[in-house]
DNA sequence: CATCCAAGCACGAACGTTCGTGCCGAAAAA
DNA sequence: TTTTTCGGCACGAACGTTCGTGCTTGGATG
């Protein structure tokens, strides 16, 4: 069985299971013979769509990009700017994260740490995934603080850099010790990190956790 | 050479080296022959030390275990329980991973992402020091609480959190983006919680930053 | 003290498997 | 037909692991 047709559909079929993959085992354990046999798929097909192992990694790191920007960026960007953005932005995060829409946790958090000390264009391109998350974050909180929502001296690389450490730390420990309570601990460190840097003006966004508590009490 | 009474000596040497290499390629890119070419013995040799790769992987932990005490856990004990040994600890922490003391940074956050979605002995023991790690950073913080240095209604575990948060994401944003200024942020958010925790009673145990500065500049 | 033995250790070679990668032919699309 | 695409096959290298063989050496033997 050969053929023509949509090798568009299959190629983002192959990268989509790519990505899961990796996320579990890394870019270096998601090996082509693994991929295929899963797939269903000969070897040398599959490598056909890509040319070289590297050019695999690439391209999934792209395709997993894209469902993190569907998972968690755009959806937040619906939001008006302010602290509501910042807190959405967060919040899908740790959602994305949880939910396991990468059944290792987050695909960047994985491929990070295993390419953070081996130069090379892998490592590049996670680089600067990772810049560009981190202005992502750093410009919304900066456009909270120009609304006047944040304290006037809040500084966004700082603030940025705690907010992320709270995520990516909920992550890994969710992960590693099947601890769900991690995500519960990132959002009350978040909003402890938010509130102090919030000024008066300023209206919570996130839902009141002892509401919530009640809410679900009473079901 | 050869012989009896060494095997202790060339082991250490061995474990030493593949520590090193895991911190930066992780467990599973620690390789037994790149290892033996590397200590220039022979890749049958080598092995016999350990039997299976994964025996080879757990003693690497354990030995990693071992300089991660002396270089981080005893020199924070020697400081007197309360807020100085629960900054002290943090203090450790970020200079081990800024010192490189494994060239890949923290030997324990690579492993830990390597391995925290993959079930087996090696997971089991690298959350088992996390555990451990998270239980120590805990307990000093409830020393300091019932020494009245932190808030009566500091909750232990949660400031942990963030405190092991801001920690780790030093040493990876530092090692992906080659940014020292990570561990700024980490020292200035570890400062930011520990003094919206502390009581009036306590005198901050961390250098001035401010005059630090000054006396750099100084120079 | 001299000698020899048994054991421990490291070595080179080779095992079978899996890795990434090319080549080529068949079959489907144009 | 021509073009494109994918499967079968084979390659060299590296993987973890096993095996047989010497060398080194501590302790028992004479």
């Amino acid at each position: 069985m050969a053929g023509r047709p949509r090798d568009e559909r299959a190629r983002n079929a192959i990268l989509r299971r790519a990505a899961d993959i990796a996320s579990k085992d890394g870019l270096e354990g998601l090996s082509i013979g693994r991929l295929a046999a899963d797939l269903g798929v000969s070897k040398s097909g599959l490598f056909g769509y890509f040319g070289s192992k590297e050019e695999l990694q690439l391209a999934t790191i792209r395709a997993a990009t894209g469902v993190y920007l569907g998972e968690v960026v755009h959806p937040a960007l619906t939001v008006p700017p302010g602290l509501g953005r910042v807190w959405q932005l967060c919040d899908r995060w740790l959602s994305y994260s949880e939910r396991r829409v990468f059944p290792g946790g987050c695909f960047f958090f994985t491929v990070t740490a295993e390419f953070d000390a081996r130069p090379g264009r892998v490592r590049d391109t996670v680089a600067a995934a990772g810049l560009e998350w981190n202005r992502l974050v750093a410009s919304t909180v900066d456009d909270a603080r120009r609304l006047g929502e944040l304290a006037e001296d809040t500084e966004p690389d700082q603030l940025a850099f705690e907010l992320i450490a709270f995520m990516e730390t909920a992550n890994a420990v969710s992960l590693l010790h099947d601890a769900p309570v991690a995500y519960q601990r990132a959002r009350s460190a978040i909003r402890r990190c938010l509130r102090a840097a919030a000024t008066d003006a300023a209206t919570p966004p996130w839902p009141d956790p002892a509401a919530q508590t009640r809410a679900e009490g009473e079901r």
